[in-house]
DNA sequence: GTGCGAGCTATACGTAGGTTTGTGCCGTAG
DNA sequence: CTACGGCACAAACCTACGTATAGCTCGCAC
Protein backbone atom coordinates (compact mmCIF):
# COMPACT_ATOMS: atom_id res chain seq x y z
CA UNK A 1 0.00 0.00 0.00
CA UNK A 2 1.59 3.37 -1.03
CA UNK A 3 1.13 6.18 1.38
CA UNK A 4 -1.30 7.87 -0.73
CA UNK A 5 -3.72 4.85 0.20
CA UNK A 6 -2.51 5.27 3.15
CA UNK A 7 -4.02 8.73 3.92
CA UNK A 8 -7.20 8.15 2.02
CA UNK A 9 -8.78 5.53 5.08
CA UNK A 10 -6.39 7.15 7.57
CA UNK A 11 -9.76 9.06 9.02
CA UNK A 12 -10.80 5.60 9.35
CA UNK A 13 -7.69 3.91 11.23
CA UNK A 14 -4.65 4.21 12.92
CA UNK A 15 -5.49 5.63 16.18
CA UNK A 16 -2.33 7.29 17.49
CA UNK A 17 -1.55 7.90 21.43
CA UNK A 18 -0.07 11.25 21.83
CA UNK A 19 2.13 11.52 25.12
CA UNK A 20 3.06 14.42 27.21
CA UNK A 21 5.60 14.09 30.05
CA UNK A 22 8.37 16.01 30.98
CA UNK A 23 10.49 12.58 31.75
CA UNK A 24 12.44 11.34 29.58
CA UNK A 25 12.68 7.75 30.58
CA UNK A 26 8.64 7.97 31.90
CA UNK A 27 7.96 8.71 28.19
CA UNK A 28 10.42 5.79 26.85
CA UNK A 29 8.30 3.52 28.65
CA UNK A 30 5.17 4.53 27.84
CA UNK A 31 6.04 4.68 23.61
CA UNK A 32 7.87 1.77 24.04
CA UNK A 33 4.37 -0.13 26.29
CA UNK A 34 1.94 1.71 23.31
CA UNK A 35 3.94 0.32 20.53
CA UNK A 36 3.72 -3.42 22.12
CA UNK A 37 0.21 -3.54 21.22
CA UNK A 38 0.52 -1.87 17.71
CA UNK A 39 -0.11 1.89 18.64
CA UNK A 40 1.39 4.82 16.80
CA UNK A 41 3.09 7.19 19.49
CA UNK A 42 4.23 10.69 19.49
CA UNK A 43 5.36 11.39 22.71
CA UNK A 44 6.11 15.21 23.66
CA UNK A 45 8.26 16.95 26.49
CA UNK A 46 6.08 20.13 27.56
CA UNK A 47 2.43 21.41 27.30
CA UNK A 48 3.56 24.07 24.62
CA UNK A 49 5.05 21.70 22.25
CA UNK A 50 2.19 20.33 21.71
CA UNK A 51 -0.16 23.56 21.73
CA UNK A 52 2.21 24.18 18.34
CA UNK A 53 1.67 20.47 17.04
CA UNK A 54 -1.70 20.28 14.94
CA UNK A 55 -4.24 17.97 15.59
CA UNK A 56 -4.38 14.76 14.76
CA UNK A 57 -7.01 13.77 11.81
CA UNK A 58 -6.86 9.92 13.60
CA UNK A 59 -9.08 8.76 16.61
CA UNK A 60 -6.03 9.33 19.00
CA UNK A 61 -5.75 9.97 23.03
CA UNK A 62 -3.19 12.14 25.45
CA UNK A 63 -1.65 10.59 28.13
CA UNK A 64 -0.69 14.01 30.35
CA UNK A 65 1.23 13.66 33.16
CA UNK A 66 -0.45 16.25 36.13
CA UNK A 67 2.64 17.96 36.87
CA UNK A 68 4.13 19.70 33.70
CA UNK A 69 7.07 22.44 33.53
CA UNK A 70 5.19 25.79 33.35
CA UNK A 71 1.79 25.14 32.85
CA UNK A 72 0.02 22.16 34.60
CA UNK A 73 -1.79 19.34 33.00
CA UNK A 74 -4.97 20.76 34.05
CA UNK A 75 -4.23 23.95 32.07
CA UNK A 76 -3.55 22.12 29.42
CA UNK A 77 -7.07 20.27 29.32
CA UNK A 78 -8.14 23.79 29.58
CA UNK A 79 -6.20 25.28 26.73
CA UNK A 80 -7.14 22.59 24.59
CA UNK A 81 -10.99 22.41 25.41
CA UNK A 82 -10.54 26.70 24.91
CA UNK A 83 -9.40 25.69 21.36
CA UNK A 84 -12.24 23.70 20.40
CA UNK A 85 -9.81 20.31 20.64
CA UNK A 86 -11.56 17.41 22.36
CA UNK A 87 -9.18 14.60 22.37
CA UNK A 88 -10.05 12.34 25.61
CA UNK A 89 -6.88 12.71 27.82
CA UNK A 90 -6.09 9.79 30.61
CA UNK A 91 -3.89 11.58 33.21
CA UNK A 92 -1.37 10.39 35.56
CA UNK A 93 0.16 11.15 38.53
CA UNK A 94 2.62 10.86 41.36
CA UNK A 95 1.40 12.98 43.78
CA UNK A 96 -1.72 14.19 42.79
CA UNK A 97 -4.84 14.72 45.39
CA UNK A 98 -8.89 14.39 45.22
CA UNK A 99 -9.88 18.17 44.58
CA UNK A 100 -7.72 17.40 41.42
CA UNK A 101 -8.76 14.53 40.17
CA UNK A 102 -12.19 15.69 40.64
CA UNK A 103 -11.74 18.09 38.68
CA UNK A 104 -10.04 16.40 36.33
CA UNK A 105 -12.50 14.23 35.67
CA UNK A 106 -15.35 16.59 35.53
CA UNK A 107 -13.46 18.38 32.59
CA UNK A 108 -14.01 15.07 30.73
CA UNK A 109 -10.84 13.22 31.55
CA UNK A 110 -11.55 9.39 30.86
CA UNK A 111 -9.01 8.50 33.43
CA UNK A 112 -6.35 9.64 36.07
CA UNK A 113 -3.76 6.59 37.15
CA UNK A 114 -1.45 7.15 39.85
CA UNK A 115 2.66 6.14 40.02
CA UNK A 116 3.36 3.45 39.98
CA UNK A 117 0.63 2.65 36.52
CA UNK A 118 -0.41 -1.17 35.56
CA UNK A 119 0.39 -1.74 32.24
CA UNK A 120 -2.87 -3.13 31.91
CA UNK A 121 -4.47 -0.44 33.24
CA UNK A 122 -2.99 1.81 31.12
CA UNK A 123 -3.55 -0.21 28.23
CA UNK A 124 -7.23 -0.34 28.97
CA UNK A 125 -7.73 3.51 29.54
CA UNK A 126 -5.91 4.35 26.41
CA UNK A 127 -8.52 1.12 24.53
CA UNK A 128 -11.14 3.28 25.99
CA UNK A 129 -9.94 6.58 25.09
CA UNK A 130 -9.45 6.08 21.80
CA UNK A 131 -12.84 4.40 21.37
CA UNK A 132 -14.75 7.23 22.94
CA UNK A 133 -12.57 9.60 20.13
CA UNK A 134 -13.61 7.45 17.12
CA UNK A 135 -17.39 7.48 18.04
CA UNK A 136 -16.72 11.30 18.71
CA UNK A 137 -15.42 12.07 14.83
CA UNK A 138 -17.59 9.47 13.57
CA UNK A 139 -20.28 11.52 15.09
CA UNK A 140 -19.12 14.94 13.90
CA UNK A 141 -18.27 13.68 10.52
CA UNK A 142 -22.10 12.60 9.82
CA UNK A 143 -23.48 15.84 10.56
CA UNK A 144 -20.35 17.89 8.62
CA UNK A 145 -21.96 17.22 5.86
CA UNK A 146 -25.41 18.69 6.33
CA UNK A 147 -23.91 21.97 8.56
CA UNK A 148 -21.78 22.71 5.07
CA UNK A 149 -24.65 22.00 3.01
CA UNK A 150 -26.98 24.23 5.12
CA UNK A 151 -23.99 27.22 4.97
CA UNK A 152 -24.79 26.93 1.32
CA UNK A 153 -28.37 28.02 1.40
CA UNK A 154 -29.85 31.58 1.24
CA UNK A 155 -30.73 33.77 4.12
CA UNK A 156 -34.53 33.52 3.02
CA UNK A 157 -34.25 29.23 2.53
CA UNK A 158 -33.25 29.38 6.03
CA UNK A 159 -35.79 31.32 7.42
CA UNK A 160 -38.30 28.69 5.28
CA UNK A 161 -36.41 25.59 6.76
CA UNK A 162 -36.91 26.49 10.23
CA UNK A 163 -40.53 26.68 9.95
CA UNK A 164 -41.08 24.08 7.57
CA UNK A 165 -38.91 21.27 10.03
CA UNK A 166 -41.64 22.77 12.75
CA UNK A 167 -44.33 21.11 11.13
CA UNK A 168 -45.91 24.15 9.43
CA UNK A 169 -47.71 23.99 6.59
CA UNK A 170 -46.78 25.72 3.50
CA UNK A 171 -49.19 28.11 3.96
CA UNK A 172 -48.72 29.01 7.23
CA UNK A 173 -45.03 29.54 6.39
CA UNK A 174 -46.00 32.07 4.06
CA UNK A 175 -48.00 34.21 6.21
CA UNK A 176 -45.11 33.42 8.90
CA UNK A 177 -42.95 35.58 6.52
CA UNK A 178 -45.35 37.61 4.54
CA UNK A 179 -45.35 35.40 1.41
CA UNK A 180 -47.23 33.96 -0.95
CA UNK A 181 -47.98 30.18 -0.72
CA UNK A 182 -45.95 29.67 -4.11
CA UNK A 183 -42.43 31.04 -3.17
CA UNK A 184 -42.69 29.02 0.21
CA UNK A 185 -43.25 26.20 -2.35
CA UNK A 186 -40.48 27.32 -4.66
CA UNK A 187 -37.68 27.78 -1.71
CA UNK A 188 -38.54 24.59 -0.12
CA UNK A 189 -38.19 22.52 -2.81
CA UNK A 190 -34.39 24.67 -3.06
CA UNK A 191 -33.71 23.53 0.28
CA UNK A 192 -34.33 19.84 -0.10
CA UNK A 193 -31.87 19.69 -3.25
CA UNK A 194 -29.58 21.89 -1.46
CA UNK A 195 -29.31 19.86 1.14
CA UNK A 196 -29.96 16.67 -0.16
CA UNK A 197 -33.20 15.60 1.54
CA UNK A 198 -34.96 13.07 -0.27
CA UNK A 199 -37.88 13.59 2.33
CA UNK A 200 -39.35 15.70 4.74
CA UNK A 201 -38.28 13.19 7.89
CA UNK A 202 -34.94 13.58 6.14
CA UNK A 203 -35.14 17.22 6.83
CA UNK A 204 -36.66 17.11 10.03
CA UNK A 205 -33.68 15.20 11.69
CA UNK A 206 -31.05 17.64 9.52
CA UNK A 207 -32.43 20.39 11.13
CA UNK A 208 -32.33 19.02 14.30
CA UNK A 209 -28.90 17.70 14.19
CA UNK A 210 -27.78 20.99 13.50
CA UNK A 211 -29.65 22.40 16.11
CA UNK A 212 -31.64 24.92 14.41
CA UNK A 213 -34.05 26.68 16.73
CA UNK A 214 -38.06 25.70 16.57
CA UNK A 215 -40.00 28.63 16.22
CA UNK A 216 -43.11 26.52 17.19
CA UNK A 217 -41.68 23.35 18.71
CA UNK A 218 -43.13 20.73 20.86
CA UNK A 219 -43.78 17.80 21.87
CA UNK A 220 -45.03 17.39 25.49
CA UNK A 221 -47.53 15.76 27.79
CA UNK B 1 -37.38 32.72 25.88
CA UNK B 2 -33.77 31.86 27.61
CA UNK B 3 -33.51 28.93 29.86
CA UNK B 4 -33.16 30.45 32.80
CA UNK B 5 -37.28 31.20 31.81
CA UNK B 6 -38.10 28.24 31.45
CA UNK B 7 -36.26 26.66 34.51
CA UNK B 8 -38.57 28.59 36.19
CA UNK B 9 -41.70 26.70 35.16
CA UNK B 10 -39.81 23.24 34.99
CA UNK B 11 -40.68 20.75 36.98
CA UNK B 12 -42.57 21.32 40.26
CA UNK B 13 -41.58 20.59 43.95
CA UNK B 14 -39.65 21.66 46.55
CA UNK B 15 -36.24 19.85 45.49
CA UNK B 16 -34.81 17.12 48.46
CA UNK B 17 -31.49 16.29 49.69
CA UNK B 18 -31.13 12.53 50.87
CA UNK B 19 -27.93 11.87 53.22
CA UNK B 20 -26.31 8.84 54.54
CA UNK B 21 -24.10 8.30 57.16
CA UNK B 22 -23.73 6.74 59.72
CA UNK B 23 -22.45 9.41 61.85
CA UNK B 24 -24.86 11.17 63.40
CA UNK B 25 -22.86 14.66 64.26
CA UNK B 26 -22.30 14.61 60.57
CA UNK B 27 -26.06 14.05 60.23
CA UNK B 28 -26.78 17.03 62.05
CA UNK B 29 -24.14 19.21 60.36
CA UNK B 30 -25.08 18.63 57.00
CA UNK B 31 -28.95 19.03 57.52
CA UNK B 32 -28.72 22.21 59.48
CA UNK B 33 -26.36 23.66 56.27
CA UNK B 34 -28.85 22.32 53.93
CA UNK B 35 -32.03 23.66 55.73
CA UNK B 36 -29.97 27.14 56.42
CA UNK B 37 -30.42 27.54 52.91
CA UNK B 38 -34.48 26.24 52.43
CA UNK B 39 -33.79 22.77 51.27
CA UNK B 40 -35.59 20.06 52.89
CA UNK B 41 -33.15 17.04 54.10
CA UNK B 42 -34.31 13.32 54.42
CA UNK B 43 -31.07 11.58 56.78
CA UNK B 44 -30.55 7.84 56.67
CA UNK B 45 -27.72 5.93 58.68
CA UNK B 46 -26.97 3.05 56.18
CA UNK B 47 -27.23 1.90 52.36
CA UNK B 48 -29.97 -0.83 53.61
CA UNK B 49 -31.91 2.21 54.77
CA UNK B 50 -32.33 4.24 51.56
CA UNK B 51 -32.82 1.56 49.38
CA UNK B 52 -35.94 0.67 50.90
CA UNK B 53 -37.33 4.14 51.03
CA UNK B 54 -38.67 4.96 47.93
CA UNK B 55 -36.64 7.28 45.52
CA UNK B 56 -38.35 10.81 45.89
CA UNK B 57 -40.77 12.09 43.17
CA UNK B 58 -38.94 15.58 42.87
CA UNK B 59 -35.69 16.64 41.46
CA UNK B 60 -33.35 15.40 44.81
CA UNK B 61 -29.41 14.53 45.46
CA UNK B 62 -28.23 12.25 47.70
CA UNK B 63 -24.91 12.75 50.15
CA UNK B 64 -23.32 9.83 50.48
CA UNK B 65 -20.27 9.08 52.90
CA UNK B 66 -18.01 7.00 50.80
CA UNK B 67 -17.42 4.32 54.18
CA UNK B 68 -21.04 2.99 55.28
CA UNK B 69 -21.56 0.19 57.51
CA UNK B 70 -22.19 -2.64 55.56
CA UNK B 71 -21.49 -2.00 51.90
CA UNK B 72 -19.72 0.97 50.66
CA UNK B 73 -20.75 4.07 49.38
CA UNK B 74 -19.50 2.91 46.12
CA UNK B 75 -21.81 -0.34 45.99
CA UNK B 76 -24.39 1.93 47.06
CA UNK B 77 -24.14 3.96 43.89
CA UNK B 78 -23.64 0.72 41.78
CA UNK B 79 -26.75 -0.62 43.11
CA UNK B 80 -29.04 2.31 42.59
CA UNK B 81 -27.70 2.18 39.06
CA UNK B 82 -28.88 -1.44 38.78
CA UNK B 83 -32.18 -0.38 39.81
CA UNK B 84 -32.46 2.34 37.28
CA UNK B 85 -32.50 4.88 40.09
CA UNK B 86 -30.36 8.18 38.62
CA UNK B 87 -30.46 9.92 41.72
CA UNK B 88 -27.05 12.58 41.27
CA UNK B 89 -24.76 11.38 44.26
CA UNK B 90 -22.44 13.98 46.23
CA UNK B 91 -19.76 11.83 48.07
CA UNK B 92 -18.14 12.66 51.11
CA UNK B 93 -14.66 11.07 52.25
CA UNK B 94 -12.64 11.33 55.08
CA UNK B 95 -9.35 8.87 53.65
CA UNK B 96 -10.64 8.27 50.48
CA UNK B 97 -7.87 7.71 47.60
CA UNK B 98 -7.78 8.76 43.89
CA UNK B 99 -8.82 5.35 42.49
CA UNK B 100 -11.89 5.68 44.54
CA UNK B 101 -12.49 8.77 43.54
CA UNK B 102 -11.72 7.76 39.70
CA UNK B 103 -14.55 5.06 39.80
CA UNK B 104 -17.13 7.22 41.67
CA UNK B 105 -16.75 9.92 38.82
CA UNK B 106 -16.73 7.49 35.99
CA UNK B 107 -19.76 5.68 37.25
CA UNK B 108 -21.62 9.54 37.06
CA UNK B 109 -21.24 11.05 40.96
CA UNK B 110 -21.44 14.83 40.32
CA UNK B 111 -18.91 15.62 43.20
CA UNK B 112 -15.81 13.50 45.35
CA UNK B 113 -15.41 16.28 48.52
CA UNK B 114 -12.69 15.35 51.30
CA UNK B 115 -13.35 16.19 54.98
CA UNK B 116 -13.38 18.61 56.19
CA UNK B 117 -15.95 19.84 53.77
CA UNK B 118 -16.12 23.76 53.38
CA UNK B 119 -20.22 24.36 53.74
CA UNK B 120 -19.82 27.04 50.10
CA UNK B 121 -18.61 23.91 48.31
CA UNK B 122 -21.12 21.32 49.81
CA UNK B 123 -23.58 23.69 48.57
CA UNK B 124 -22.85 24.41 45.06
CA UNK B 125 -22.24 20.60 44.63
CA UNK B 126 -25.87 19.80 46.02
CA UNK B 127 -26.89 22.60 44.06
CA UNK B 128 -25.50 21.39 40.31
CA UNK B 129 -26.30 17.94 41.65
CA UNK B 130 -30.28 19.08 42.16
CA UNK B 131 -30.11 21.03 38.58
CA UNK B 132 -28.86 17.92 36.83
CA UNK B 133 -31.73 15.86 38.57
CA UNK B 134 -34.34 18.55 37.37
CA UNK B 135 -33.50 18.39 33.96
CA UNK B 136 -32.81 14.59 33.73
CA UNK B 137 -36.84 14.28 35.15
CA UNK B 138 -38.04 17.03 33.03
CA UNK B 139 -36.43 15.25 29.80
CA UNK B 140 -37.99 11.72 30.91
CA UNK B 141 -41.31 13.47 31.61
CA UNK B 142 -41.26 14.87 28.01
CA UNK B 143 -41.03 11.36 26.80
CA UNK B 144 -42.98 9.40 29.17
CA UNK B 145 -46.58 10.81 27.36
CA UNK B 146 -45.00 9.59 24.16
CA UNK B 147 -43.99 6.63 25.28
CA UNK B 148 -47.40 5.92 26.84
CA UNK B 149 -49.19 6.88 23.18
CA UNK B 150 -47.37 4.53 21.59
CA UNK B 151 -47.86 1.54 23.62
CA UNK B 152 -51.37 2.34 22.56
CA UNK B 153 -50.91 2.01 18.82
CA UNK B 154 -51.37 -1.26 17.54
CA UNK B 155 -49.19 -3.28 16.00
CA UNK B 156 -49.72 -2.70 11.85
CA UNK B 157 -50.12 0.95 13.34
CA UNK B 158 -46.27 0.45 14.41
CA UNK B 159 -45.46 -0.95 11.43
CA UNK B 160 -46.65 1.93 9.36
CA UNK B 161 -45.03 4.18 11.74
CA UNK B 162 -41.69 3.11 11.70
CA UNK B 163 -41.94 3.47 7.77
CA UNK B 164 -43.32 6.57 7.42
CA UNK B 165 -41.40 8.49 10.10
CA UNK B 166 -37.99 6.91 7.87
CA UNK B 167 -39.61 8.92 5.00
CA UNK B 168 -41.16 6.93 2.92
CA UNK B 169 -44.49 7.23 0.61
CA UNK B 170 -47.63 5.88 1.38
CA UNK B 171 -47.10 3.81 -1.55
CA UNK B 172 -43.58 2.72 -0.63
CA UNK B 173 -44.61 1.94 3.04
CA UNK B 174 -48.05 0.36 1.23
CA UNK B 175 -45.45 -1.75 -1.16
CA UNK B 176 -43.06 -2.65 1.51
CA UNK B 177 -46.52 -4.36 4.06
CA UNK B 178 -48.03 -5.79 0.77
CA UNK B 179 -51.06 -3.50 1.66
CA UNK B 180 -53.20 -1.46 -0.60
CA UNK B 181 -51.69 3.03 -0.22
CA UNK B 182 -55.75 3.59 1.02
CA UNK B 183 -55.12 1.17 3.95
CA UNK B 184 -51.72 3.35 4.64
CA UNK B 185 -53.19 6.10 4.55
CA UNK B 186 -55.89 5.54 7.23
CA UNK B 187 -53.38 3.78 9.41
CA UNK B 188 -51.42 6.89 9.45
CA UNK B 189 -54.37 9.44 9.90
CA UNK B 190 -55.07 6.77 13.02
CA UNK B 191 -51.18 7.37 14.16
CA UNK B 192 -51.28 11.04 14.02
CA UNK B 193 -54.61 11.18 16.28
CA UNK B 194 -53.23 8.70 18.83
CA UNK B 195 -49.71 9.87 19.12
CA UNK B 196 -51.22 13.48 19.14
CA UNK B 197 -48.78 14.69 16.42
CA UNK B 198 -50.10 17.85 14.39
CA UNK B 199 -47.52 17.64 11.51
CA UNK B 200 -45.17 14.87 10.31
CA UNK B 201 -41.99 16.42 11.88
CA UNK B 202 -43.67 16.04 15.38
CA UNK B 203 -44.02 12.29 14.14
CA UNK B 204 -41.09 11.78 12.99
CA UNK B 205 -39.54 14.05 16.65
CA UNK B 206 -41.53 11.26 18.37
CA UNK B 207 -40.20 8.45 16.90
CA UNK B 208 -36.58 9.39 17.25
CA UNK B 209 -37.08 10.26 20.92
CA UNK B 210 -38.70 6.92 21.22
CA UNK B 211 -35.61 5.16 19.52
CA UNK B 212 -37.77 3.12 16.76
CA UNK B 213 -35.42 1.73 14.22
CA UNK B 214 -35.73 3.36 11.17
CA UNK B 215 -35.95 1.21 7.79
CA UNK B 216 -34.44 3.37 6.22
CA UNK B 217 -32.63 5.90 7.43
CA UNK B 218 -29.83 7.68 6.10
CA UNK B 219 -28.19 11.30 6.95
CA UNK B 220 -24.90 10.84 5.39
CA UNK B 221 -22.07 12.38 3.02
C1' DG C 1 -74.52 -16.61 18.21
C1' DT C 2 -73.80 -11.64 18.78
C1' DG C 3 -70.92 -7.95 19.35
C1' DC C 4 -66.55 -5.84 18.97
C1' DG C 5 -62.14 -4.46 17.47
C1' DA C 6 -58.30 -5.25 14.39
C1' DG C 7 -57.14 -5.50 9.81
C1' DC C 8 -57.90 -4.61 5.06
C1' DT C 9 -59.84 -2.48 0.88
C1' DA C 10 -62.67 0.55 -2.48
C1' DT C 11 -64.76 4.94 -4.40
C1' DA C 12 -64.91 9.65 -4.13
C1' DC C 13 -63.54 14.16 -3.00
C1' DG C 14 -60.96 17.90 -1.20
C1' DT C 15 -56.51 19.81 0.34
C1' DA C 16 -51.47 20.10 0.51
C1' DG C 17 -47.13 19.51 -1.71
C1' DG C 18 -44.12 20.24 -5.61
C1' DT C 19 -42.31 21.36 -10.45
C1' DT C 20 -42.13 23.98 -14.68
C1' DT C 21 -42.10 28.09 -17.22
C1' DG C 22 -42.01 32.74 -17.25
C1' DT C 23 -41.93 37.54 -15.27
C1' DG C 24 -40.01 41.25 -12.65
C1' DC C 25 -37.13 43.99 -9.16
C1' DC C 26 -32.90 44.87 -6.87
C1' DG C 27 -28.06 45.08 -5.77
C1' DT C 28 -23.47 44.07 -6.85
C1' DA C 29 -19.34 42.27 -9.23
C1' DG C 30 -16.97 42.67 -13.50
C1' DC D 1 -23.44 48.74 -18.85
C1' DT D 2 -24.22 43.89 -18.45
C1' DA D 3 -24.40 39.72 -16.22
C1' DC D 4 -25.60 37.22 -12.35
C1' DG D 5 -27.76 35.74 -8.11
C1' DG D 6 -31.18 36.47 -4.54
C1' DC D 7 -35.86 37.40 -3.88
C1' DA D 8 -40.68 37.27 -5.09
C1' DC D 9 -44.75 35.95 -7.59
C1' DA D 10 -48.23 33.72 -11.15
C1' DA D 11 -50.58 30.10 -14.01
C1' DA D 12 -50.78 25.49 -15.03
C1' DC D 13 -50.29 20.99 -13.91
C1' DC D 14 -49.36 16.72 -11.52
C1' DT D 15 -48.60 13.98 -7.49
C1' DA D 16 -49.15 12.98 -2.66
C1' DC D 17 -51.87 13.35 1.46
C1' DG D 18 -55.99 12.78 4.10
C1' DT D 19 -60.88 11.93 5.25
C1' DA D 20 -65.55 10.11 4.74
C1' DT D 21 -68.47 6.44 3.67
C1' DA D 22 -69.00 1.79 3.13
C1' DG D 23 -68.02 -3.10 3.11
C1' DC D 24 -65.38 -7.38 4.03
C1' DT D 25 -62.94 -11.19 7.10
C1' DC D 26 -61.17 -13.03 11.28
C1' DG D 27 -60.67 -14.04 16.07
C1' DC D 28 -62.13 -13.40 20.62
C1' DA D 29 -65.11 -12.47 24.63
C1' DC D 30 -69.64 -12.77 26.54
Amino acid sequence: MTDHEKQAQASAGEPIVLIVDDDPSMRRALTNLFQSVGLKVQAFSSAAEIMEAKPPAVPSCLVLDIRLPGSSGLDLQADLAKANIHTPIIFITGHGDIPMTVRAMKSGAVDFLTKPVRDQDMLDAVQAAIERDRKRRDAEKSISGVRSRFEGLTARERDVLALVASGLMNKQVAAELGLAEITVKIYRGQIMRKMGAKSLADLVRMTDALGIPRNRGHLQT
